[in-house]
RNA sequence: GCCGAUGUAGCUCAGGUGGUUAGAGCGAGGGAUUCAUAAACCCUAGGUCGGCGGUUCGACUCCGCCCAUCGGCACCA
């Protein structure tokens, strides 16, 4: 079955911080994890590169908007690099298979009647050439807050999208879909401003240059939010019908789940609809807000100096390793309402209680003492798993349940909890104890067997999350790298065949502070 | 200002329909043990459940007010 993830489309004008780097992890282990169950996903993130900040940022730098484009687009693609995630393409959208698109898209709203051209009023700043809302300009008393010359109020021509005519089909999807928006409390906001009634929106202007010109009215520039959300959609070569990309890529259409950050959520779960709607197209499957991430309890911004920038970022992979960092955004991260503070102690704490002394110690004194008491052998169990096999396949149906809602915590408790149960039961049949008496060797060889199995299934379950650990972890057991066979296959009770070399691991080293 | 939330142990949070000693994980302190990365395991936290008032035989759980924090309020990518 084909599954669609994507993340926004980030700005070039940014450098790659925190915030790209969270919405990119979960994306991107979500997307290995639905691999792991053997769907067809497509996963793809990329840059959003027009617009007047763009241009600005250029021309104070004597480049060219292109050049600063490329430039920055190519530092998002070394980060998503180093940062091992697997997204199937990257998409620009100054590349001419963005825009060739957008400008089609564009002339469908345009013919449907849903795109008008129309009369825009409002306080302009002539010196910042930008305009402010009533109570914005309010606040400022109508001077420029630049130069303090007074702002004037200026009409200008833009085409306008019909947004308020959607306002029935809107409300009629949304009770029809009620998990189009997760979590609940950002569909709450959603719902509450919808009741407010929608207006028309403004999808040119005319002010700058750096966008795709409007099809037909060349002096009008596509806004770049618009030019934003159809990435989508271009990415798949919908405004392509018959092309090659269509092609290969329709079909993924519209298995879509949109995860962004909450300062998105209105242009997604509104605006984005309402476009698609206009262009007859069907609806994506969900929009997944996330909220951000704080540092040391406070908001980050650029201004305070707070943000966690990729050298902070660099400074934990090199601590820690990579699939430490990965473990921390995926399971102590805001996927919720509400925000998650990122602090360095945090980090370190659960690094060591869940990573060092469960996933890592775990499956180091179950290879220790295969090591120690079968000279590495895989033993034979004459239980068939005991209790075991059940107890996997519920954490497996659980973990695949967590998975299906983006419960990323849901997913990793499954397989943390299998891990825990496997200490426990080492702590209750004391195998260290039987080893010591040869006339106990069966139940011995039972118990080291189930748990070396256990480790084994439960290590499947995080490979998403921790995919280099976990193909040591593979190795170790005598796996190989490279697993072949589908997740049932998988996960399936005695993959370990009796006698199969293990090898002692010790995955996660102690890091001191 | 308007709309919507949240406020429970050091930290992060659970606590349908009100009822004996308010829970978990992490951290901290102690203990016991050794297969293991001084790990797993056991015990310990005495938090007026934001404040005030009300309803009730009885409220963390219902109502009102107040305080604090947060989110949304559309052209911002």
């Amino acid at each position: 079955m084909p599954a669609y993830i994507t993340t926004p489309i980030y700005y070039v004008n940014d450098r790659p911080h925190i915030g790209h780097a969270y919405t990119t992890t979960v994306c991107d282990v979500w997307a290995r994890a639905m691999r792991l169950r053997g769907e067809d996903v497509f996963f793809l993130t990329g840059t959003d590169e027009h617009g007047v900040k763009v241009e600005k940022s250029a021309a104070t730098k004597g480049v060219t908007p292109q050049a600063l484009a490329d430039e920055n687009a190519a530092e998002f693609q070394r980060v998503l690099k180093v940062f091992g995630l697997t997204n199937d393409d990257f998409i620009r959208t100054t590349e001419p298979r963005h825009e060739k698109q957008v400008q089609y898209f564009v002339k469908r709203l345009l013919d449907a009647g849903s795109v008008y051209l129309g009369t825009f009023e409002g306080w302009y700043d002539e010196g910042q050439e930008e305009y402010y809302t009533e109570t914005r300009a309010k606040e400022l008393d109508y001077k420029s807050p630049i130069s303090g010359r007074p702002l004037t109020r200026a009409t200008e021509q833009n085409y306008y999208f019909k947004l308020s005519s959607f306002q029935k089909r809107l409300e009629d999807f949304f009770a029809a879909n009620p998990d189009f928006v997760q979590p609940a409390a950002r569909r709450n906001e959603v719902l509450g401003r919808l009741r407010d009634g929608l207006q028309d929106v403004p999808v040119t202007r005319t002010n700058f240059t750096w966008g795709i010109p409007f099809p037909g009215d060349e002096k009008h520039v596509i806004y770049v939010w618009i030019d934003a959300l159809f990435n989508y959609i271009t990415a798949l070569g919908l405004g392509e019908p018959g092309g090659l990309l269509a092609t290969q890529r329709a079909k993924y259409w519209p298995a879509a789940y949109h995860v962004i950050g909450k300062e998105i959520l209105w242009f997604h779960a509104v605006i984005w609809p309402a476009l698609l709607m206009a262009l007859e197209l069907p609806m994506p499957r969900r929009i997944h807000a996330h909220s951000f991430w704080i540092a040391d309890g406070q908001k980050m911004s650029k201004s305070m100096g707070n943000f966690v920038d990729l050298p902070t970022i660099e400074g934990y992979f090199a601590k820690y390793g990579l699939d430490a960092w990965r473990w921390y955004m995926a399971t102590q991260g805001p996927l919720q309402a509400s925000d998650s503070d990122f602090r360095a102690q945090h980090f370190h704490e659960t690094y060591t209680s869940e990573l060092v002394n469960v996933v890592g110690n775990c499956p180091s004194r179950v290879t220790a003492m295969i090591s120690k008491y079968f000279e590495g052998k895989m033993p034979a169990d004459s239980q068939a798993g005991g209790e075991w096999p059940a107890k996997c396949a519920a954490a497996v149906a659980q973990w695949s349940a967590a998975i299906d809602e983006l419960d990323l915590v849901g997913a990793a408790q499954a397989a943390m909890s299998l891990l825990r149960e496997v200490d426990a039961f080492i702590h209750r049949t004391e195998p260290f104890k039987l080893a010591k008496d040869p006339a106990r060797t069966g139940e011995l060889c039972s118990i080291l067997a189930q748990c070396a199995e256990t480790v084994r299934i439960a290590g499947v379950m995080l490979e998403p999350f921790l995919p280099e650990k976990m193909a040591e972890l593979r190795i170790a057991l005598g796996q190989g790298d490279a697993p072949a066979a589908t997740m049932a296959e998988r996960t399936t009770w005695g993959r370990i065949a009796a006698g199969t070399q293990l090898v002692k691991c010790a995955l996660f080293p102690r890091v001191e502070v």
